[in-house]
RNA sequence: GGCGCGGUAGCCAAGUGGUAAGGCAGCUGUCUGCAAAACAGCAAUUCGGCGGUUCAAAUCCGCCCCGCGCCUCCA
């Protein structure tokens, strides 16, 4: 079954084929580093791994690029309010200070929440003279016009206006909350050039000294590490306009190549009682505090348990109930890993097969949902009941060592695709346990000697206690035919 | 005013013509010294409402109700 994507150009759901046979070129639009990163961010970046995840996984080469805005209006009036206001700082400094702050911030939790990085972080301000390039030649194509307060692009010149967003200018209600610059020709008109006021950071340019719009960054550096055309190009849902719109009309506009971009995708937003998460409301949880409570995977399967267009209400209950599902992906490893001790090897060549032939079945499974316009969704559910085989798998008489190891190759590939870990996180917990409260493995192991022996005397009233006392310390204990399983719970 | 998203069990959520995945919570049973986990079973006779098309509709069409988003910086 091919991979099929609902394209937002098109609104349609469109079967995946790339420009190239076998190469992928993805563009997504990064952050304003300006701020902590928030669950909305996280939902953004998690899509659009998981779809360079799964691309990956059916054998296209992928090549993202995600730009860093560190420069704009936002990034200074920060710069202004974390350094008190200094005569002898140079400004592009203290945004610089600012963009770096909370760039690295931004690397440590995507990295934590295991999102891949892309392949390279184009950074606005390292691309001025390209943009500069760019807005001589909309000039020069009769694109663009200069006012006394920057360079703008002249929207009714462009007559694909509104192809992505579907707006036609005449419908909308400029100036309905937000004044309208009269001297623009046009409200639509948006800046390319903003020249720079006193005090602020400015790069030298033909039209004066400045720094560059909001969109003209994502043409120029998107084109630049894909070329003038390319694959899928993403980002959440408030980014189609006038983002996006802005970006197609002065990129095909200059280049005269379309589409400019192939495939548009967008994410949908996280919620809030109902009411979208976002910077301007201020209800927005920085992914810090959330991981304060919750588990990186935690909160990575929580996004990827509602398809990536449709609205996620966020609630500590929601995050509750994925930290138990979560739980049970971890606990049918963690058993795997206990019986692949335990168990010996198969006799019969006969059944390993056989167990093969029914893995075949939820790989299928997982890779039909996925294929359908990347159904997390649909695809988590394949994963619980592949853990429900396997469940079941492990109760049967004669298992052996080399089909428990088929049935948890599976489950760690399907996780993996979803970027799902399930071994390392429990390996981290152990560190910090050990390093926190100070049991060791050996104690623990000792421990457990000590309640068999009761248990063989039939001192239950002891062997309880022991298992109380270890559950205080996070060990639990659960006696298997196969002898004793612990596991330790943060 | 224009454009768009959604309404499926107590909660979350897949499913776009063939008779309701999965997760969480709950109940019953099996297993266990007791637990835990797991497994088995129960739980929506029904998919916001009303009509229509069809042998067949959560899925298609029409109308209506409700929630939300974009049109302004935003992932």
């Amino acid at each position: 079954m091919p991979l099929k994507i609902n394209n937002n150009l098109t609104r349609r759901i469109e079967e995946f084929v790339p420009i190239k046979t076998s190469e992928v070129g993805m563009y997504v639009c990064g952050i304003t580093p300006y701020d902590e990163t928030h669950l909305g961010h996280a939902r953004a970046y998690v899509t659009f791994d998981i779809i360079r995840r799964y691309l990956e996984y059916s054998g296209y080469k992928v090549r993202h690029i995600q730009n860093i805005t560190d420069i704009d209006d936002k990034i200074i009036k920060k710069s202004e309010i974390l350094n008190p206001k200094s005569e002898n700082t140079d400004p592009k400094v203290k945004c610089r200070e600012v963009a770096e702050r909370f760039t690295d911030s931004f690397f440590e939790v995507m990295d934590r929440m295991n999102v891949k990085r892309a392949d390279i972080y184009p950074k606005a301000t390292e691309h001025i003279p390209e943009m500069i390039k760019w807005i001589g030649g909309l000039m020069d194509k009769g694109f663009a016009y200069k006012l006394d307060d920057g360079v703008y692009f002249e929207v009714a010149k462009f007559k694909d206006y509104g192809k992505l967003s579907r707006r036609k200018t005449e419908d909308q209600q400029a100036g309905a909350r937000v004044e309208v610059d009269a001297k623009k020709k046009d409200p639509l008109d948006f800046a390319l050039w903003k020249f720079a006021k006193p005090g602020e950071p400015a790069w030298e340019s033909p039209w004066g000294a400045g720094r560059p719009g909001w969109h003209i960054e994502c043409s120029v550096m998107s084109t630049k590490y894909l070329g003038e055309q390319f694959d899928i190009h993403g980002g959440g849902l408030d980014l189609q306009f006038p983002h996006h719109e802005n970006e197609i009309s002065q990129t095909e506009a200059l280049t005269g190549k379309v589409p400019w971009v192939k495939y548009w995708i967008h994410n949908g937003f996280v919620t809030i009682n109902q009411q979208k998460m976002s910077k301007s409301l201020g209800n927005f949880f920085s992914l810090k505090d959330i991981f304060k409570k919750f588990d990186p995977m935690v909160v990575r399967l929580f996004l990827l348990s509602t398809h990536y267009r449709s609205p996620l209400n966020f609630s500590d209950a929601q995050l509750a109930e994925s930290k138990e599902a979560y739980g049970k992906l971890q606990k049918a490893v963690e058993n795997l890993n206990f019986l692949i001790l335990k168990v010996p090897e198969a006799e019969a060549e006969v059944e390993v097969l056989e167990t093969d032939d029914e893995l075949d079945v939820y790989r299928e499974k997982f890779r039909s949902a996925m294929d359908d316009d990347f159904n997390t969704a649909g695809a988590i559910g394949m994963i619980f009941e592949l853990v429900h085989f396997i469940n079941d798998h492990v109760k049967e008489e004669k298992i052996d060592k080399g089909s428990l190891e088929d049935d948890k190759r599976l489950l760690i590939e399907l996780c993996e695709v979803l970027g799902l870990r399930l071994e390392l996180t429990q390996d981290k917990k152990m560190d910090r346990y050990v390093s926190e409260v100070g049991l060791s493995n050996d104690e623990v192991e000792m421990q457990i000697k000590k309640r068999e022996a009761a248990r063989t005397n039939k001192d239950f009233a002891l062997s309880d206690r022991i298992r109380e006392d270890l559950k205080k310390n996070g060990i639990i204990l659960e006696d298997t035919p196969f002898g004793t399983k612990w596991s330790r719970h943060a």
